[in-house]
DNA sequence: CTGATCTATCGTAATATTACAATCATCATA
DNA sequence: TATGATGATTGTAATATTACGATAGATCAG
C-alpha cells in the first residue's frame, strides 16, 4: 500500500489532482507568485526570497516544471524561470470549470 | 527535516497551499465531483462508486472536512456529506484571483 | 587554465500520506 | 435486548514528500 491508486480514476481526475498537488505547498505557491509578479523571470533569487536551502528550492522548481507550469532556460551561469503561459492558462480554464458556483438547493443536510 | 516549514510563509500562502493539497488527490477530486453532481448529498455510496476501502474513503472525507470544503451531518445510521457552499465559493474566489490570466510580455526567457 | 558562481543531483534523515484490515461506536429495527 | 448496518478510529505497512549538506557540472571572469 501507500501509493496512490491512479488506475481507478480517470485521466482528467489524475491530471487535475497532480496539478493541485503541485501547488499544494506554500513554497511552490510563493515561487509561482514571484514569477507572476516579477514577470521578467527570476533565477536563483528565490533562494534569498524564500528562506529555504538552494537544494530545496531546486527540488520545488523541478516539481513545478514536471506539471508544466513553469519552464527554465539557461542564461549564462544562471537559470531563468518563468510561467508557461500556455499551460498556465489551460490550467486556469480547467480550474474554472471545476470550481463552479455552488448553491445548496433545498438546504442539503 | 521532513516537515513543511510553514513559519516562513504568509498565512495566505499556507492556506492556499493547504486547500490545493486537499484537492491534490484523485480520490478527493472524485469525491468532490460526486458531491457537486448529485447535489443531494451522498453518504457511503462513495465506497461503491470509487474502488477504495471504506476506511480509506473515510480518511479522505476527513481531510476534505479539515479544510472546510465539505460538511457531514449524521442521518440515522448513515452520514450525509455535502459541499459547504460558503467555503466552496470563498475558495473559488481566492483561486480566481490567484490564477490570473498570464501573458508573456516581451517573451520572457 | 584557474577560481568563482550558479544550479542540479545524490544521499540521507525526518515526517507525511495512502491504503487496508480490524475494531469500535452509534443508531435502527426485529 | 440482540442484531445488523454504517461510518469513524486504530494500528500498521508501503511509499512519498520535505529539507538539507555535499558534491558534481557548467559557465563566466580573470
Amino acid at each position: 500500500m501507500g501509493a496512490t491508486k491512479t488506475e481507478i480514476f480517470t485521466e482528467k481526475q489524475n491530471r487535475l489532482a497532480a496539478m493541485m498537488k503541485a501547488l499544494g505547498h506554500p513554497a511552490r505557491i510563493a515561487i509561482v507568485q514571484q514569477l507572476l509578479q516579477t514577470r521578467t523571470c527570476i533565477c536563483g533569487d528565490l533562494v534569498e526570497e524564500l528562506g529555504l536551502a538552494q537544494a530545496t528550492i531546486s527540488q520545488h522548481l523541478k516539481e513545478l516544471k514536471n506539471v508544466g507550469l513553469i519552464k527554465g532556460t539557461i542564461d549564462g551561469t544562471s537559470v531563468c524561470y518563468c510561467i508557461d503561459e500556455k499551460v498556465w492558462n489551460q490550467y486556469r480554464t480547467i480550474l474554472n470549470s471545476f470550481f463552479v458556483v455552488y448553491t445548496e438547493k433545498n438546504g442539503c443536510c
